[in-house]
DNA sequence: CACACCTATTCAACTTGTTGAGTAAGGAGC
DNA sequence: GCTCCTTACTCAACAAGTTGAATAGGTGTG
């Protein structure tokens, strides 16, 4: 029930496929609504159903056609009333990484450590792809005017958590690896 | 498939009823593998029919009896398969506080307000366990001395990227906050 | 020019995760 | 002595999330 309310606040940035949603869930929401595209596609449906989004089709050339949805007056209401309800629930996080390291002791590091590896050439992947995006909200402006000034922050500051979130991957990836390695050696 | 790992990743601390597993998780591990208590029972039901587990009931005086639940030979050798197996896929993230600040610009950012207050406060919360648990664990030696020499540094390494990630979960919230409440002024 | 990958979606089957209620006994506070 | 909280679980029903495959034309690489 909430896939739901992260789609539609990815929508308010404008009308997406459910093949857009799925790439990168707008390589923002992505960064703490991850889905995969089945359940999307399922979802929007629903939505549609229930008058939360429309659909237009859009014929193309050498592609093969899409469904552009977005966001009804009702979705926009749905969503506000979300906004007004009391508490959400506290984050879930599921990291199969950690549960690695968390037993790594137990037998050879070094899968252990490659997948750290692996898991930081991704958080730098998407720290990359995170500051192309913040350069484009800023638009030249420093951070202090745009905070101030600009349409809608919401975007800007889950950005600035996603940034800070990868950051802090990269740290302590760096230091896990140091420990692990001094150990085995 | 990978609760079984969160799972026998925590018996690695001893053993453990379903109940003590359901509040906490061990407190650490509930920083990266979340689940509810029925979730629990019925994986650790599957894994002991599989032999992965045995359980020892223990009468207790003025308490309902409780199963201890430890890991076997067999559950040592699937968690070190899993250790050696490849790659584990990205983190899953899924935090409905990031949803609603995402669109926060919509409507009145009282109650959104009001809700990364509370996120706060379960992160104040989250960090004196995670404080506590870490001198235990630290035993007097300082951190550099109980990395080289500890028997096992999993349990420390993944509680130092808990106490990160709460850490920026109150700098965030405070700026959220400082951010929203400048331009609803 | 074969092979793999990209866009764009759908269908079906399955595994996980969530919610709510029920049982049963002890202890704490008013 | 009434109610609520805690320990310790179980059962049933449902919602959400995952996996694998199918379709079908287009683009890119060796």
């Amino acid at each position: 029930m909430t896939l739901r309310n992260a789609v539609m606040a990815t929508l308010l940035e404008g009308e997406a496929s459910g093949y857009d949603l799925a790439k990168g869930f707008n390589a923002s929401v992505a960064n703490f609504w991850t889905a995969t595209p089945q359940q999307l596609y399922r979802e929007l449906d629903r939505m549609e159903r229930e008058g939360l989004v429309t659909a237009r089709v859009v014929r193309q050339d050498r592609r093969p056609d899409k469904r552009l949805f977005s966001l009804t007056d009702a979705g926009h209401d749905a969503l506000r009333a979300h906004l007004a309800a009391p508490i959400t629930r506290p984050t879930a996080i599921r990291d199969g990484l950690l549960v690695k390291v968390q037993c790594a002791d137990i037998a050879d590091p070094t899968p252990v450590q490659a997948d750290i590896t692996a898991h930081m050439d991704w958080s730098r992947d998407k720290l990359a792809r995170y500051e192309r995006l913040r350069e484009r909200l800023l638009a030249g402006r420093t951070e202090d005017e745009f905070l101030a000034g600009a349409d809608r922050v919401g975007p800007y500051l889950t950005l600035l958590r996603g940034i800070a979130f990868e950051e802090e991957n990269l740290r302590w990836g760096e230091l896990a690896l140091r420990v692990l390695a001094a150990r085995s050696s």
